[in-house]
DNA sequence: TAGGTATTTAGACAAATATCTAAATACTGT
DNA sequence: ACAGTATTTAGATATTTGTCTAAATACCTA
């Protein structure tokens, strides 16, 4: 969880999060999206990938990111949790 | 959201929510439960309140801090639109 | 109002982070 | 095997962050 929260603790990652929402991206097509170096988005990436928040698989020349959902389940619960009246 | 995402952004402040979703504490209570200065401990419960995820009032010498749901409600709403199948 | 307790503010410092440019790696097609 | 495209790795730098100690503020009680 440790790796997710800090995964979702910056603006440019959560942008990126949104975007493989609506669909898959190469590394590339994500960095145009932004006003930042592709190494920087590379970092982004990797951090994300890290918290197992997105999953990369090279397509020939590149690499395609896609969300992992799962990982937001375990978030899903802590958040309930938190929100149930008892105790 | 982005000052939720930062506030959740820390182990110590984690554990000082869960420790608030048991029952109201001090600062001075919440200090005890860490190995941490009482400063830095006050700095964490400023991000928290800036965050809005907990509410300070002071009780004559002590100021009590509670949890405010209210804010986690729209991160559970942010989750929940990440998982949700449909685009 | 003086002394004690609770908490925060101020200021310093080390570690972590986001960013950049330059260079390295991996693949494609001729 | 070479030239071009896609992406990452390396190394540098400025900013942010978590922590500390010392001092300030706020309240309580005698």
């Amino acid at each position: 969880m440790n790796a997710l929260f800090k995964a979702l603790d910056d603006p440019t990652r959560r942008k990126i999060i949104e975007l493989l929402r609506e669909k898959d991206l190469s590394a590339g097509e994500i960095a145009e999206a932004f006003n930042i170096s592709k190494p920087s988005i590379s970092h982004h990436l990797e951090l994300l990938k890290k918290a197992e928040v997105v999953v990369a698989v090279r397509k020939g020349q590149f690499i395609m990111y896609s969300l992992n959902t799962t990982v937001f389940d375990e978030l899903a619960k802590w958040v309930m949790d938190l929100l149930k009246k008892d105790k």
